[in-house]
DNA sequence: TTGTAAGCGTTATCAT
DNA sequence: ATGATAACGCTTACAA
């Protein structure tokens, strides 16, 4: 079955059904007519390995992420595969953990595949090390690079992102406003948006003449039961704190649940920030006051802004959207 | 830069080309060490679309899942294209939502993307009228259909599931030979493991002597607030119950917020048993006591039967995996 | 408005 | 072991 069958069957030429194929307005509507009702009775489905043979594209957007499994990625999936489909593309997914050798293997194997864009979603795919990133730089020759929530410059390379470092530095604000002077700052990674959190989280003292203190910066990994455990170990070591801003719902919840293993009262006696105002921030009692990130919007932007460098558009290689605080019971404010 | 480039500056022909990209014996060591050897210079990469014209295939799997941000799917999601990806698989993902009519659009639009097999994850695909299922037996007659976690007899369809009936029925019987005499049966959607979850809960009340009352069964958005709600809302209605099974550990969390909300405490005047043993089980305070409904065994055994299926080998039609439960603190056992 | 024919870059079937 | 060459099914000048 293909597109001779049909243009034998409707009586014209293979051009003629391609043109009715590709909605060409050179076509009388009496002669379209016929080639569709004669598709539709053939169930004709043009075949799209010789569509992509000839177009050089399959509508088709090659996705990476580090773990699809993650709360936070996984909703960046779920929004950016829906708008794509909004505008007719498919999604290849591609998790590529966070070595940088697999990432740029996948980064290579989704070129091959010809896709029309790459999204790396997540911050985890900007180095360090400038070179590091060249890989991306280079492809992006070829093809346009979408980062979600990172940023790297670039010919052909867009990035959206929220305004991570404000945001922590308003909510560290406001700890501060409602009493805390000891705020301990607990992040998962040191990827870009990671930094800015606590780049924000430090504003946040220093505007407020209160000092910056290492002993009160960790990382942990993004893990409930490790969060509680640190701060078990950081509270019996002695550390006095009073609130606990965090770079992600989960080790918020790891510090309700050091709060309730301690007898200490939310947030009478701790205050708690999360982020990402995942459906964590409303599994615990009391309830997560969290950092919206903004999600959705992130990814909704991120393809509108593909959309517009597919079309030629002069769009921008760099949109920031702010994040939202929700308040909830975690804190004094 | 194509075949015929590589040709020429190797100095063979493009069936020699061909030969070396696709492993064939019939080619000396010599030449085929010279063709990498250009390929290698040249930075060539065989063009997909025509490959796929050739071949009639692409190496790429259409994923479907109602909804990739839902915990559950996520990590199937993870596993699926982790695997495939380890068998040379491309992964296309497609979210369709839960009305049939979009279902139905999808799954067509991925066997026209010529796909080499599609798996269905999550119970949801398959629907209580059988003629709406037509469409997938219909479509296995050009390629194989896996579902994971979902059940369809059919030639060419593969059914991999969890033994949900079995577990739910251990994990009731607990309960009662804990001392419950009242179970709540918390549950979200009418799916295929839906059902399965409450007949194994119903066997167990049976095996027990005890009655199935349809007061004890509810249906509930798949949301921690709404169970909260519920719950607190049949509690004041005067409905006395001493234990709570649920189908997601969404609800058992909800369970666990209203047992704080009522000042019931848990274990000793109510007892709450989880599904899926996903990351919510140990946010709450006490941790859930949770079925693990072993998504990534699920994940992999669907893989490996596909494998099986493209190998010509002799396949189950059917795997029944069972699932484990994880003792926590909401259960007296 | 429609048709003819030349690509697009492979794979696979013959020969040799 | 290697090479010509005909598919594969579509798009798209170019002609008519």
């Amino acid at each position: 079955m293909n597109i001779y069958d049909v243009s034998r069957k409707a009586g014209v030429s293979i051009a003629t059904v391609s043109r009715v194929l590709n909605g060409s307005p050179n076509v009388s509507e009496r002669t379209r007519a016929l080639v569709l009702e004669v598709m539709d009775q053939l169930g004709y489905t043009p075949n799209v390995f010789a569509r992509g043979l000839g177009l050089g594209t399959i509508q088709t957007i090659g996705i990476m992420c580090s773990d699809s499994s993650d709360p936070y990625l996984a909703h960046a999936i779920y929004y950016l595969e829906q708008g794509l489909r909004g505008f007719g593309y498919d999604s290849i997914l591609c998790c590529t953990g966070s070595s940088l050798e697999t990432k740029q293997k996948y980064f290579d194997l989704l070129r091959s595949k010809k896709v029309d864009a790459i999204i790396l979603a997540g911050s985890k795919f900007v180095e360090n090390r400038p070179e590091d990133n060249d890989y991306i730089i280079h492809a992006a020759k070829e093809l346009p690079i979408m980062l979600v929530n990172g940023y790297l410059e670039g010919e052909n390379v867009y990035s959206t992102l929220c305004d991570d470092r404000l945001a922590a530095h308003n909510a560290a604000g406001l700890l501060i406003a409602s009493g805390c002077r000891s705020i301990l700052y607990l992040y998962t990674s040191h990827s870009y948006s990671g930094m800015n959190k606590r780049r924000g989280y430090e504003d946040a003292l220093k505007g407020c003449g209160l000092p910056v203190r290492e002993e009160y910066i960790y990382q942990c990994p993004k893990d409930i039961l490790s969060a509680k455990e640190l701060l078990i170990k950081l509270h019996t070591g002695g550390l006095v704190f009073d609130g606990v801003l965090t770079s992600d719902d989960t080790l918020a919840v790891g510090a309700v649940k050091y709060a309730h293993a301690a007898g200490r009262s939310i947030p009478d006696d701790l205050s708690i920030v999360g982020y990402n105002n995942s459906s964590y921030a409303v599994c615990t009692d009391p309830e997560l006051t969290s950092i919206d990130s903004k999600i959705e919007a992130l990814c909704t932007t991120t393809i509108n802004t593909l959309m517009g460098v597919f079309n030629g558009g002069n769009v921008p290689s760099r949109t920031t959207i702010a994040a939202d605080l929700i308040k909830r019971a975690t804190t004094k404010f």
